[in-house]
Formats: C-alpha cells, structure tokens, sequence
DNA sequence: GAAATAAACCACTTTATTCCACTATTTTAT
DNA sequence: ATAAAATAGTGGAATAAAGTGGTTTATTTC
C-alpha cells in the first residue's frame, strides 16, 4: 500500500504527452495495468488516479444520495471532466486537450505524488498556490503528522 | 527498537552519492531491507527514515481526508519532498539532487542519528545551527522538554 | 475515400544505476 | 605489538534505463 510522492517535472510536446516519471511508475499495481483516470482536481489541477485507485473513489461517488440535489451536482461535476487515459510503448500519457486548457499547462507539467493519486501542476500555478503556503503553516502541518509517530 | 545515534561525516561525490555510515547501518531493523524514504527536514537539513519507520508515517497520512482543503495540502506538501533511496553494493545512498540543492548539500554531508531517523546537513548549515544554540540554551531546553517526561 | 485524429514505432540524448578497482581504516590472530 | 585479514570509504568507467522528438501506420470521422 506504499503511496505515490515525490515531485516530477517533464516536459509536454506539442500532442500533449508527457513521460509518465519511473519514480512514480514503481508505485504502479500491477493491477493497474499502467491505465488510469484523469480528472479536474480541486485546486488548478489534473488529478491522476490509476485504475485500481480509481475504483475506490466510484465507490465512494456511489454512496451519495443521488436523489438530493446536492448529490448529483457533485457527482456530475466530478465525473464531467474525467477520461481514461493509457500509457504509450515509451510510458507516456498524453494529456486531453480540454484538461490541458483548464489546467493551464503547456509545455511543461509538474507530477506530485500526493497519496493515493498523483497530481499534474502547470509551473505558473503550482508556484502560485505555493505563494500561499508559508513555512509557519507547514510546520504545523508537519508536527500534526509527524508528532507522535510511535503510536504502537 | 532500538534507535539511531551519533553523528559522522562523509563526502559526497559528483554524482551525489554518499557512503552510509556503517555504525548506523548496525542499528537497521532487518525488515527495512536497507530501504529508506528522504525528504525536507523543519531544519535546513534532510530527514531520512527507514523503510519501516517510514511506514507509520503512511499509515498516519492515509488517515487523511483527501478530499478536504486542509487535508489535501497537508498530504501534498508533506509528500512531495519525499523520495525512496536504497544503497548499492557499496553501501551508499545518493541523495537526489533537488534536496541535495535546498539544503545546501554538496561535497560533504553529516549523519547525525536522530532516534526513529537520521538528519543529513551540510557542514555549513549545521555550524549555523550550532551557532544559534548556547550550552546555557541546551541546558535550558533539555530541562523543558525532559522535564516531564514519564517514563511509563 | 479523404482528411483528421490517435496510436504505435523508431532513433537519439541524457540521466541514473550498476559494476569494478583502489586506498584507508579497523579488526583479528599470532 | 605487529602482521594479516577483513571491512569501510572513495572515485571512476561501463552499462542500463529514462526522457524526448519525430515519423510512420492504423483508426476514426465526415
């Protein structure tokens, strides 16, 4: 269940594919298969979520009470932007053009492995939202995670 | 469990590789397979855990809420620093070269065992670190933090 | 059936990993 | 205490893998 982290940045050609980094290919259940699913994410992001992973989020989509009227915005919002994406014989995705727009990424993507899913960051918004991230919160952040580990 | 102490330096070759100390090596459970995870420390320096140490932290960050604001950027953040090393047959870990950069590693870098981890400095750093720290301040902290402290 | 789009294929450059050799230090045996 | 053996630390070369750009072939669409 080891998770997908560290940060990746590659560049994109002009069809919109990007090396998938191997770093992150490792983490890859063989269940996998080296498809997934891509999405818009919260932030100004693509969310990247492998098949297996992926499955597990429907899962939680098909809990909501789609008979409230809430509960269906969120789930066709959510599921709107999605498309099934594979991997070329050189481990590249290529991204959908409409994602790409959105997402602001252009010749380059950054990867963050965040988790269960990994997420695409153009440079100029990635270092954005870095800008509202100080260091202070961080730290807090991290005390909160790393604070009592031994926990046995 | 018994944890990481003592502190020994080493150089750092061209390629960013750096010989493991091999007094620290005796302290490696077995079922960390020589395994490590690296990332930012809160000090300018590196942490690196053990593969199984590493794995509470996971389990912790698994507990997250992915899909709340706070719980997205604490995953993030906290992830993206992070990479998985192993040694080669020399017993040598190389420090990638992204953090190698930030925390101002370059041909020298300093184990220090640190309990459940090990931080890496760079000589430099950890002299300003020292600088900042009075005996009389250790003195005062350790009575701080060790004050009240049970030992079960 | 032609144009547009997407998938597969190939070639090259760069980067990372593995392997081998040498020196210094520590441990062991006499 | 001294020599021999083993382990530790260091540097470089050889090898493999990753990343990138472009071309060709197949598929879809009109």
């Amino acid at each position: 269940m080891s998770s997908f982290k560290g940060e990746y940045e590659h560049s994109v050609d002009n069809k919109g594919r990007a090396s998938f980094p191997a770093k992150l290919r490792k983490y890859l259940s063989p269940q996998a298969q080296e498809r997934f699913t891509i999405l818009k994410g919260l932030e100004k992001c693509l969310y990247l979520y492998p098949q297996d992973e992926w499955e597990k989020v429907e899962g939680k989509l098909s809990k909501i009470n789609s008979f409230s009227r809430q509960g269906r915005t969120v789930i066709r919002n959510f599921l709107r932007s999605a498309e099934d994406v594979g991997l070329d014989n050189q481990n590249r995705i290529s991204i959908p053009a409409k994602l790409m727009n959105w997402s602001d990424i252009d010749t380059k993507v950054i990867f963050i492995g965040s988790g269960e899913r990994i997420e695409l960051w153009s440079p100029e918004q990635l270092a954005i939202e870095d800008e509202n991230m100080s260091f202070e919160s961080y730290q807090d952040l991290f005390e909160e995670v790393m604070g009592d580990v031994e926990d046995e």
